[in-house]
DNA sequence: AATGAATGAGAGTTCATTCAT
DNA sequence: AATGAATGAACTCTCATTCAT
């Protein structure tokens, strides 16, 4: 049986997706060429604005691409103070697995300034993220995973706060980004143990 | 005694670089044009050259100048708890009050990816910054403001790397910087009434 | 008796034709794209390229569609002065009924300098045209309906000059074709009244 | 002396006017290429953007060319009526001495309908051409030079639409432009001897 | 110290055309 | 008879940089 029509030409859509994700990071917005993008699927230019009429659409692609992939990390496993931990390591280990992501997110994080259609859907995923967070601690408190003061929509955005430094490279280096979460585990857990 | 006429020059190269600054704040480093800098500043695009022969230079003397705009907000003021406060209050109100610091920090922190000058002076200011916040918790727990486990690499790096999220846009909307910046100086300042 | 297979795809190849035809009548030839004439009939372009190879192939169905239409106008009725007075109001008429013929034979006109079979059957047309006119003279002349000098290559030539100024926009607006239009039946109604 | 400065560029923007309007003349504005333009003055393509932003710009400053170079043609000569008969022939001639000239304003003539910029200067264009004709019309007939019936909107118009069919090539062709010029000299001349 | 003019290299986008299905 | 996918060649426009003055 072959592959049905539609699947074909997803394939492709896809594969572009992909490469100007990849080379958003690794030279930014600033670098991003869409000549090279078809390039490194192998078509020509024609083909690349065959899928996307504009090198804006394309961007929006990616956008889409980074924050699916990045809600990944928001799926639960386990109990509540477990999910919390297996979060903060999930979200780290992404980072330094699929560096891609982080770069990615920054950059589109500096461009929702000049960019509502990326400002909205960044503002979205925030809040989703915080509702999350805030959940999880109010049932790990429940739960006795964690004491009282844990529940609250500061520490939840203590919490992004720092997992959202790490897509910045600076804090990737040097083992800085990895020090902070730590403590913040340190904080979270001797909290819970006291 | 008249200006040196040194000094007149020197003025214009001010006003290329602060223009470039606040340009990159504006349109990030992919919407940086020289053309527009010098018309900002009301001279030829030829006289921008004059002084930065290359944009790649002018780039340098924008990460000298921010770099030194956020050196001032580590100046001590007061016992080492207050200056610890102090600082947080500094950094957040600064990222405030003149958000073109943040997104600059930020798009220079992306750019170090790919440019070995940039990452070698954006380290170091790190590596100065986590010292000083190594140094201060250090001073604040033998004063008495902090209890011991706060002086520790993990809570400088914590601190650091909340205050680098400010630098973000997503951080800086919807009160969320503040609600985590609030938190830590709620967990330092528990503690130290602990 | 069903039509033939063949008149499917004739009625085919004449949708693309009128599409070709509306198109350069509304955007010229400058603004003519093959993919938009597709798309007007609602068929993909490759399905355009099996009626028409090329894109000159198109142009020239189109050529000989507008010819073939504004040969209609030359189709006599009534006495030869009545045929002449007819000949003037049927083009005027159509210019304003069906003002793409007007603009097609304009741009065909201008394409004729670069566009040798464009050009010879202009040509040809406008000859043919000229003959008639001629003819039409000669027997109004002779049947008495207009006086001696009107029988000339100068008043046939001055008739097909004052009608194809009316193929451009200019000598459409504002009146100043059907001014034109009038005068020139004046004189020749004038003439044959004296 | 040197030449004023503002000349030598004035030069170079009036060569770039020079070769569009030859190119227009020559491929229509179907074939009109930047580059080519930049090409045939021999700059790069760079240059003609430095002194005309746009396209669309460069075409404007053709269309003002054309019409400047058409209006002297309505350059008072002699008699009212000599100045008729003058006219008529600088028409001609220009149209033939310079065949550009007719090409072009058959094409902007074409363009207008899609361009108001340009339909409303050759409005304006036209306007003026029929009242300076409606006025050499009175004049020559109060001089005696033609009888009364020639001082009308209608012969003014007539004069108009013969000459403007002459823009376009099919009319220079096979004499049929003299011819109709000639029978237009005719009737006004009879007339007047009449 | 400053500028007008010029440029090479390349950017995103368009378009007629082709081909396997 | 018709199409989705693909392409080569070209298009207008941009930008950092240079140079004579």
């Amino acid at each position: 049986m072959p592959p049905a029509k539609r699947a074909v030409s997803e394939k492709r859509r896809e594969e572009l997706v992909l490469a100007a994700y990849r080379q958003i990071a690794e030279r930014g917005f600033e670098g991003l060429r869409t000549r090279d993008v078809a390039g490194e699927v192998g078509v020509n230019i024609a083909t690349l604005h065959y899928y996307f009429p504009t090198k804006e659409s394309l961007i929006r692609a990616v956008l889409d691409h980074a924050m699916s992939r990045f809600l990944t990390t928001l799926e639960p496993h386990g109990s509540p103070s477990a999910q919390l931990r297996n979060h903060l390591r999930a979200v780290r280990n992404l980072m330094l697995e699929e560096p891609e992501l982080g770069s990615v997110m920054a950059e589109l994080a500096l461009r929702s300034v000049r960019d509502e259609s990326i400002r909205t859907i960044l503002d979205d995923v925030y809040d989703g993220w915080h509702t999350t967070m805030r959940g999880l601690l109010r049932r790990a408190v429940k739960e006795g995973g964690l004491r009282r003061e844990a529940e609250s929509d500061g520490v939840a955005a203590l919490i992004i706060a720092t997992l959202t430094a790490m897509t910045l490279p600076v804090m990737l280096d040097a083992n800085r980004g990895d020090q902070a979460l730590r403590q913040l585990e340190r904080w979270l857990g001797t909290v819970s143990s006291g």
